[in-house]
DNA sequence: CTGAAAGCGCTTACAG
DNA sequence: CTGAAAGCGCTTACAG
């Protein structure tokens, strides 16, 4: 298989590899209009494709910047990645996505290949055991930005929802309709560590604005297999709770995957809201209320940030927090 | 933003560039032990990381294969796209995903994205209109897989399901259930073409193999926002069906949201399988049956088709079809 | 208005 | 056992 050249090119049209690369790139202002037309025409004669890897090895940008998710199967991710493509596009900046599935080796095989082949930037769903990777990095003066997580160590810009404010306005829906028993479940290894801990944060305050017993049954982290069996207890204490918050996604489909099975009724027996929101939510029986949070705005946001650290002198960066604004979508299970 | 280069390793160990890239290359037959550590230490010292453009630019492979999806945010997609990086993971390669969105232009876009970046080779789920650029390509000879269709003008290697025995099994599972006026409904757009012909013919064929009649009442392929209303023709029909097969997950979420919306009873009332598994397919009242098309094994031998033809003269390639096995997964809902 | 030359950061065949 | 040299396919500052 052998590709055309820009030397194949300049035989073509008889004048010489500076004068196509000029073409190339757009720079016409001396260029005699029969030149360019000839140059033109070889380009289409011979089907020639420029080579990326010599154009960037050559200009030290890519154009394209990394994007590392954390699990590529959560609704959450695939929509951060379209938001953030979209954008992107518009800039002309192509993204490759990787998907670390939750692995650290993965995560730090990923930004290493990255870092590599040469990318601009990268927007990252950090997991937890790179940390000093990433500082690394960004000591060397590469533009990363952080999304749905906060390393507090690290001092990187990052997107994330405004955890505390989601878990207060599920209270709070909870509180306007006469729940007074709340519970909150949260994972404690899929859910990354922010979002867990500031849900749980803000869960507590809203708790406690409202002048509700915080109950410590009420609460609860644990692993992913754990979540039926918690909620089961939870349900036989002595005074169960009338209303649950689900920390995330995956939390919610395995709270009804058990109140279906044990044929709870939703909202008379247990009331439930669910952070993040779920293709299924319209579709359950009844449809399930949630916090949804603004993807397509984050994934911009991010884009936006990174593509402003790669265009400035990314030694000069101020790094900061971007908060979404979380928005509860009524539906009928509460 | 300055980088490690190969000579400042090479300075530093006191040794040649080339000795240095015989150590990155793992060819330590001729170099002394000392050698060796002296460049292991400098790297380690100087943290450097080569550069993959300049590698891949010198070596004409840079062990990356192109991956673009029809639209990132079906299950299906998410699912292949972990199964093929798992696989190529394995290999040795990396992949770069993009999502053409169900954009023929930015479908082509990103195959000539892919290309100038010198990816290996492709694996994509062909949208329409660029069938000539993907036999160009073939014909310069580099090394292309289809996924979830067939473009017969094309001759090129293609893994998808086998569609016709989904829509068999469906059929003959209402069936054995005493079920008798059976519908069908696919989406004409957003179902890429050969799953939609092959299903709807597969349908047919097992209509008249059990003796029942065929109904053209029952067969529709409509856009994405007629689903329901096309369903509520049906159902308003003098002999309205008894039972539907969704032509997609697509298709099934529609139905369902109608359904609830009018408060019809599955299977009283209606019967329901879905071609595609999806995740609330066990949560919905009732389960859903579905036909689940096996994703891993379908991306996996993708991946394998693609990295042989890659290593292999791919002048010489016989191109050659593989169809997944449906598996239906027997819920409540027929 | 166009071309010759140098160089991006690697690898490799070959010389010694 | 190791190094000098050429070359991958481009771009760019400069000469003319």
């Amino acid at each position: 298989m052998k590709k055309v050249r820009i030397s194949d090119v300049a035989r073509h049209a008889g004048v010489s590899n500076s004068t196509v690369s000029q073409y190339l790139n757009g720079r016409y202002e001396y260029m005699r209009i029969e030149t360019k037309n000839r140059i033109a025409k070889s380009i289409e004669d011979l089907e020639y494709q420029p080579n990326a890897l010599a154009r960037s090895l050559r200009q030290k940008t890519t154009k394209t910047i990394g994007v590392i998710v954390a699990n590529i199967l959560h609704t959450f991710s695939t929509q951060i990645i379209r938001s953030i493509e979209d954008h992107c596009q518009k800039m002309g900046y192509h993204i490759i996505v990787c998907n670390a599935d939750e692995n650290p080796v993965k995560e730090e095989k990923y930004i290493n290949m990255l870092y590599a082949k040469q990318v601009d930037g990268l927007i990252t769903f950090p997991i937890n055991k790179n940390i000093d990777l990433y500082k690394e990095l960004q000591n060397k003066g590469f533009p990363i930005v952080f999304l749905d997580r906060i390393i507090p160590e690290a001092n990187i810009s990052s997107v994330l929802l405004d955890n505390e404010k989601a878990a207060k306005i599920a209270v709070e829906e909870f509180v306007s309709k006469s729940y007074k028993n709340i519970a909150i479940i949260t994972t404690s290894f899929l859910d990354s560590v922010t979002p867990r801990i500031e849900r749980i944060n803000g869960f507590k305050k809203a708790i406690k604005e409202n002048n509700l017993y915080l109950d410590k049954n009420y609460l609860k982290s644990v692993d992913a297999e754990e979540i039926q069996s918690t909620f089961e207890e939870m349900m036989n204490l002595k005074h169960p709770p009338k209303a649950v918050l689900a920390g995330n996604d995956f939390v919610l489909i395995e709270l009804l995957k058990y109140i279906k099975k044990n044929k709870i009724i939703i909202p008379k027996d247990i009331a439930v809201i669910g952070i993040d929101d779920v293709p299924f939510a319209d579709l359950y029986n009844p449809p399930i209320t949630t916090i949804k949070q603004p993807t397509f705005k984050m994934g911009k946001i991010a884009a936006e940030m990174l593509l402003n650290k790669i265009k400035k002198n990314s030694d000069l960066n101020i790094e900061n927090i971007y908060r979404g604004k979380p928005e509860i979508l009524r539906r009928f299970s509460c």
